[in-house]
DNA sequence: CCGGTTTAGCAAACCGGTTTAGCGGAGATT
DNA sequence: AATCTCCGCTAAACCGGTTTGCTAAACCGG
C-alpha cells in the first residue's frame, strides 16, 4: 500500500494464477445459493427453468466445472474400477494376453460408464498403491489367493473379483478350464504319436515366492491337465522335461535353447502361453528343426497373432476378451448391489489345431540327425 | 421401542454393514484429536513417539485406512495421471502399438509413484469422461489439435501433454520425425527400382471428421515424406494409389485385396503401420505373390512382432516406449512445477531393412503373370 | 378470504480428511 | 523468579462439493 492504493482481495487473486472457479463463485455471480448451483447441474427440475439456465450460463462464462474429487467424496462413488496386477504395468502392457484381456475389461466398463484405473505395485508395495486408488471395485488378475493384499482389499470393503487365481470360496472369481484345455493339448500330441514331451510353464512374477507352484494356480492346473493325459497313456513326465520361462517370445526362445543344449530331444512341446510357443517355434527352427515335421509345438491362449505365425500355431483357445468382460460385469453387479452373492464363473477352453503340430517323427534318430 | 428397550444409535449402526472407520473413530478410541491421528500418519515427528505408535496400533486394530478421496481433496493432488484416447479403450488395447506406448507411460509413471487412469469417450463424450477424471495431468495420444476437448482441458487448468498430434505452439508435445521416416522408407523402395507404389494410410478414428486428412497430423506428415522422396525421383503418386485402412492386420489385408482387385499392380507397398503391413504381407501371399521377389512391403512403427513375421518386416523404427516415457516425464515436469515452460520433444526415426523388401521385379508382366 | 398444498430456493450439516493458529506446561536461560 | 523456547497436542477452519430440513411465497379450490 505504499503507493497509496488499497488492494482488494479480488485484485490480488487476479494477480496470481487464475484459481479454478468453485461452486461458491458461481453462486455469488449468479446471486443464488450454492445449493441452487448444485441443483442446476444435478436436479434441474428442482429449479425454475429460467433460473437453472441462468446459473448454467454463469457457470460456463466462468469456466466452472464441478470438482470431480469433491463430488466423489459426497456421492461415495467414483465411477471408476480398478485393475490390479501383481506385476509392474510396464511388463503387463508388453504382454499381448493382457492387451486382449483389457479389451474385454474396457468394453464392459465403458458400456456402464466406468473408467479404468490401473493399480500396480508402487515402489514395490501393492498396499501402498491400493491406498491411493479411488475406485468402486477392483478386478485383480493373476493375483495368487494367498497374496496378503487380497485380505486387505476385502477388509477395506472394496468389492473384488479375482481372475485366474486359485479358487476362493465366497469370493467372486472368473477363470477358465485350464486343466481341460491342457489335457486336450497333451492328448492331441500323444494321439499324434509323441512320447518325448517338453513342457514350458510360465515363470511366476515373484521368483522369491515360497510356493513356487501353487497346485491350485493357473500353472498348477495346466500342469495337472498335461500330466493327466500323459499318465492315461502311460507316458511319464520327468521333472527335467518341465521348465519355466517368462511369458514372452524371448522367454520361449531362451527356454527351448537351454533345454535343447542340455540334451533334451523332445518331439513335442507343450507351452503354457502362446508367446512362449512362438519363441519355441523360432528357436527350434534356429536349431535346424522343421515344424511340424521334426517337432510339434502347442501353445495356450490363442492370441490373435497365433494364426499368423509360421506355421500357424496349434493352441488351446481361451476366450480372453470374454474373461475381461465377465470379470467387470461380475464386479459391477456387486458394486451396484444388484447381486450380492459371490459368483464363480468358469469359461470354456478348446483345442485349435493349426499347422504347428503333426505326427511324431518315426524314430528319434531322425530328429537327432538334423541337429548340427 | 415397543419392546420397551431403547436403541442407542451405536447399536443400530452395528446392525447394518460395518461402516468404514473414519479418522474420528480412531481419534475417539485412542483418546486424541483427529489432528493427532492425521499426524501419526503423515508427520509422525510432530508427535511423541509412543503416542504415534499407540495411535497407529488403534488404527490397525480398527482396520482404519485414510480415505483416499478425502485425502485427495485436501492435498490437491491425486498421484494419478490420465491417459486420454479419442477412441474407445477396447479398440486401443487391441493395438500393439499402444501396448508398447503404454509400457513406456507406465514405466515413467510408476517410477514417480503415479498410477494410471484411462480416459476414453464415455457414452460418446470425451468431455463427460474428463469431468469424472481425477488426475493431476493428462497425456493425450492421437488427439487432433482441433479437437474441442483440448481447449476444455486447458481451460480446466489441467496440465496436458499431447502425443502424435499436429504441432501446437505453447503446448508441450511429443512426436517423432514422421516425415523423415516416411521419406527414408519411400527412398528405400525407389532405390530398389520400384516405381509402382501403393500407399496404405491409417484410417482416422472418426470417419465423420471434416478434415479427413489434417496436413499437420501424423498421416499428413508421413504422406508428405513419401511424396517428397517420390517427387525427387520424378515418380508420381496418383490419388488412386493412396488408400486407407484401420490399423490392424485385418485392415491391411482388406485394403490390399481391394486395391489388387481394383486393378492396381504395385511392386512396392508403403504402409503407415506395421499391423497394416503384416496384413498386406498375408494378403499378397494369398494372391500368390512372393515377398520380396514379386512385391516389397515396408511398414511403419517397428513393433516387437515385426521382426518375427515371415519374412521379417522392413519398416521405419520409431521409439514407441521412449515416446510414452518422454510424454510422462514432460507431463510430470509441469505437474510438479519443475519446469513451467512448454517443451516440444521430437524423437528420431530410422529405417530398419529386413526381409520384406527387395529389388523391384524386372518387368511388370513378371508380377502380373503370377496372379491367378 | 381462508386453510392446505406446491414451488423455488436457502442455510446448515455433512462427506473424511489436512492444515493453520494457538495453547498449556516443562525445561532452559538470564 | 521471571522470561523465553520448545514440545506435544488440540480446536477450528478448510478442501469443494451434495443433501437435508425448512421457509416464504405462489397457487388452489371452496
Amino acid at each position: 500500500m505504499q503507493d497509496g492504493r488499497s488492494w482488494t482481495s479480488e485484485e490480488i487473486v487476479e494477480e496470481r494464477t487464475p484459481r479454478r472457479p468453485r461452486i461458491a463463485d458461481v453462486a455469488r455471480e449468479a446471486g443464488v445459493s450454492k445449493t441452487a448451483v448444485s441443483f442446476a447441474f444435478n436436479s434441474p427440475d428442482r429449479l425454475a427453468p429460467e433460473t437453472a439456465s441462468r446459473i448454467r450460463d454463469v457457470a460456463v462464462s466462468l469456466g466452472y466445472r464441478p470438482h470431480p474429487v469433491a463430488r466423489m467424496l459426497t456421492q461415495r462413488r467414483t465411477l471408476t474400477i480398478g485393475v490390479l496386477t501383481p506385476q509392474a504395468l510396464a511388463v503387463i502392457f508388453s504382454n499381448p494376453f493382457f492387451g486382449a484381456f483389457f479389451e474385454g475389461v474396457a468394453l464392459a466398463a465403458e458400456a456402464e460408464g466406468y473408467a479404468l484405473h490401473f493399480i500396480s505395485p508402487l515402489r514395490g508395495s501393492l498396499a501402498r498403491a491400493m491406498d491411493h486408488a479411488t475406485v468402486d471395485g477392483v478386478v485383480a488378475v493373476g493375483l495368487s489367493a494367498g497374496h496378503p493384499e487380497v485380505e486387505q482389499i476385502r477388509a477395506a470393503g472394496v468389492p473384488l473379483v479375482m481372475v485366474d487365481s486359485s479358487a476362493m470360496p465366497d469370493q467372486p472369481t472368473v477363470d477358465i478350464d485350464d486343466e481341460g484345455g491342457a489335457r486336450a493339448a497333451a492328448q492331441h500330441l500323444i494321439d499324434l504319436g509323441h512320447t518325448e514331451l517338453l513342457i514350458v510353464g510360465v515363470e511366476p512374477p515373484f521368483p522369491g515366492t515360497a510356493d513356487q507352484l501353487e497346485p491350485d494356480g493357473v500353472m498348477g492346473r495346466r500342469l495337472r491337465g498335461y500330466r493327466a493325459a500323459a499318465l492315461a497313456e502311460g507316458i511319464e513326465i520327468v521333472p527335467a522335461s518341465f521348465v519355466v520361462a517368462p511369458a514372452s517370445i524371448d522367454g520361449g526362445m531362451v527356454a527351448f535353447r537351454r533345454a535343447w543344449s542340455s540334451g533334451l530331444r523332445p518331439t513335442g512341446v507343450l507351452a503354457m502361453s502362446d508367446a512362449i510357443a512362438v519363441g519355441v517355434l523360432r528357436a527350434a527352427r534356429d536349431e535346424g528343426l522343421r515344424v511340424p515335421e521334426d517337432i510339434s509345438v502347442v501353445g495356450f491362449d490363442d492370441l490373435d497373432l497365433s494364426q499368423f505365425t509360421d506355421p500357424p500355431l496349434t493352441t488351446v483357445h481361451q476366450p480372453i476378451r470374454l474373461k475381461g468382460e465377465s470379470a467387470v460385469r461380475l464386479l459391477l453387479s456387486v458394486v451396484e448391489r444388484r447381486d450380492p452373492f459371490p459368483q464363480q464363473v468358469r469359461l470354456e477352453t478348446r483345442l485349435v489345431i493349426r499347422g504347428s503340430s503333426g505326427p511324431a517323427p518315426r524314430r528319434r534318430q531322425e530328429v537327432a540327425r538334423v541337429r548340427r
